[in-house]
DNA sequence: AATGAATGAGAGTTCATTCAT
DNA sequence: TATGAATGAACTCTCATTCAT
């Protein structure tokens, strides 16, 4: 994780990313070509937008001629889909290791928020992508939010189940929380930092924690 | 439930709706004109969102002719700031008197809640258009929020100072609870109706009284 | 003729002018209506040139509606064409008593040339205008020029009578005398004044009283 | 006369050309298809003048499609720039050799404008192109004829230096000289040809060897 | 006569996508 | 596989002109 600075989130060349979104490439030659290409789009749909973005943008900072971006991608939706679901895992995973660390639920829900801040804040344009897929690709948005909440919610549950929350947690508080953690990382993560991610996560703990504990 | 179902928005006739934005007509016949371009315009922007959505359509909608939206307006971006910054009053304006009329701190925040959901699913392309201003206007979305968040950190602040709340209340409560009421807008008033206004903010009630409360 | 400074050229109310492109006011308040518009119409045809030119740019100079505009002339080539045919008889107005009052065949051209500097230098718009002809009212500017150009060849043939010209002086050396002064007329008039009229007309004197002295 | 018939000027494919205004191909075929582009907007330019002539006019000439003009060309401004700027130097070009073989001053102006009244009669398109300049892009228009001037007065200078004119022939005289030819290029080149270009040269020689010889 | 709203043809320009090399 | 030229639908915006009041 040290040396981190990537302009734009660097998107692994693993099977699930361009799983039925790009196009398989047959060569060694081929596959750093297309990751060269997803990694300029993130690059370019994060600082542009999705509409304001360009293929050629795309293939310019890749360093490709237009036409390879078509040998890989069906379409520009088609590598906006793909980058979204992949940065949707992206940010899970990387708020996965410290909510698995945490003691108990509320602890657990900390570290998601704080983990989450930090992300944002090292990955701004990841945001506004995965904010704009609302717009470009409503399935995608839709399934990351309810995957999200999902999880969240299951986490509660257990939490429940241990003994540690009221047992009447459920989906409601898991979108609740979902929706504090989103808003909460525009505004002290995308727009501006002036209150450090641990407080805010401290702030929002001990609130869930009288909300929610037995 | 019964007889709603304005195809769009009807956006109030009021001097400050367009204000600053769309150019004063001078006969009441172009205010009629003008009034019914920025209802049409609603109703595409919500349906197609900004960048399906075109002039003609717009016109179309409105029954007029294509050069008389530019009568009134003076680009696609202008008519979509003024609409963004009319709904965004209209939103307040609709929660407001629940608010008011709420008995103390937690209960106000209940009435909000509950009015914006019952609001949202009676208007779902207003709550898309403010979504996408993100995009297209991100100085009109940023203000909405804000003042939207600075109007509840403001009620924590007065129920606090009545004592009913925790003196500690301040900017990130207001955040968080915002951020809760978009998300929960979004899961259950925009998405699905599976469960009733009334039970989510009963809900969210209770979690804020407990964690909030003295 | 005394306060002169009109920002543009005051195009007056005569018959010539608007014959047959204008149509004619039926009262005086409509005869003041028209003169106003033709005024605007000289300003922004000068400065803007015709086709950055607006009718709507002419009515807000002149103070008029809209639609007032039609009320007087036919179409935005019309008023241009009468202008045209006006300040072209303004521009001879300006410098035939020069001419007449000169002495010999040689000392009218002076004067020519010395009035026709003189006038462009007050009126560099209508030197514009008369120049834009050429592409927005082919006729007239042929009209213009032709007729000048005869007026000169008449002048010179006279000259040549009275035997103060070589007897072979005709069609050509008017043309040429003509080219001589519209370009003088460019350089020394309308882009800089860096040569006093009067010099440069001294200049141009002696090369035709050489050139086509006896 | 023979043979000659070309229904646009034909634009060379030197480097120089759209140095600047064109946007240079990768390959031959581009190159090539830059020309047609070049070589239409000189007829379209020509025939239909700059704001009659279109785009797509252009491109249908040209037998390309409409996308394609972008490709090379950035606004009809540009490639109107570039042609203005060419044709000038073309202008030059044709007219130079006959300058250089003539014998003194006199005889140098009497095959410039010989030259001139021959090329315009050829190509009357470009002749409506670099005076439709003063209008379009105003720059370029002086920058030809200021240029165009200069080098006359150089070459009356130098005459005047071997002893062959006045010794105080200067700028004033150059700009008149070029005002002859440019009108006489007009009427006996353009509208009329009524009179040879030779004795249309040798009338105007007459008149300078007679007003700036020693 | 005067007003200003309404009209709509038409233009320039963009850019995702296809295709020939 | 890679290249970049070629395509053309589609869109926003302008403005001369007409029309209702």
């Amino acid at each position: 994780m040290a040396g981190r600075r990537a302009p734009a989130a660097t998107v692994a060349i693993d099977g699930n990313v361009t799983a039925g979104a790009g196009k398989a490439p047959r060569t060694e030659r081929g596959r750093r070509t297309q990751q060269a290409i997803l990694d300029a789009a993130a690059g370019e749909f994060g600082e542009r937008g999705f509409h304001e973005a360009s293929i050629s943008g795309i293939t310019r900072r890749a360093g490709v001629a237009l036409g390879s971006f078509y040998t890989y991608f069906d379409s520009k939706d088609a590598v906006f889909r793909a980058l979204v679901n992949h940065l949707s895992g992206q940010v899970r995973d990387h708020v996965a290791p410290g909510i698995r660390a945490a003691g108990d639920g509320i602890a657990a829900e900390r570290a998601g928020l704080a983990g989450f801040l930090s992300f944002v804040r090292e990955h701004k344009e990841i945001y506004r992508i995965i904010d704009e897929a609302e717009f470009v690709d409503p399935d995608s948005f839709r399934r990351h939010y309810a995957t999200t909440a999902d999880r969240i919610r299951a986490r509660l549950q257990a939490a429940a189940d241990r003994g540690e929350l009221r047992p009447d947690v459920g989906e409601v508080h898991a979108w609740a929380i979902m929706g504090m953690n989103v808003f909460l990382g525009l505004r002290y993560g995308v727009w501006d930092e002036d209150v450090s991610g641990d407080d805010v996560a401290t702030i929002v703990a001990d609130l869930l924690r009288r909300g929610l504990g037995t």
